[in-house]
DNA sequence: CTAATGACATTTG
DNA sequence: ACAAATGCCATTA
């Protein structure tokens, strides 16, 4: 807990089931504009599965990230997911993206 | 310590 | 409106 990193890790925990975020938000809640730093976060994730990851989205209401694209379906499998949790996603798309984006204070 | 990188975002042509 | 280029923060090598 002294990293930017760690503070974005919590702040996904928080992150309610079949609700989203942007990375945007994330850092904005964190007083600071390093949306990069956040999806960096996501990117070495030392804390694996305790962090819902793919609940982060970004701004445009796409999903992204993951591994580009189509740099394996394995990405898609958390979508399916999170489709579970509530979320209805289309392809990368967040349908309602705007009714589920999760608001930091 | 300096340089390079990155699951982004925004502005300009 | 679409496409491309640049800017940003923090971390790691």
């Amino acid at each position: 807990m002294r990293t930017f990193y760690e503070r974005v890790y919590e702040k996904m925990r928080k992150i309610p089931k079949g609700r989203v975020t942007t990375y945007g938000e994330i850092a904005r809640s964190l007083g600071s504009h390093a949306y990069k730093a956040v999806g960096n976060a996501c990117r070495s994730n030392p804390y694996a599965p305790e962090v819902p990851c793919h609940r982060v989205v970004k701004s445009n209401g796409f999903v992204g990230g993951f591994g580009g694209k189509e740099r394996g379906v394995n990405i898609l499998r958390k979508i399916e997911l999170l489709k579970k949790e509530g979320v209805k996603v289309d392809g990368l798309l967040i349908v309602d993206f705007d009714r589920i984006l999760y608001k930091f204070k």
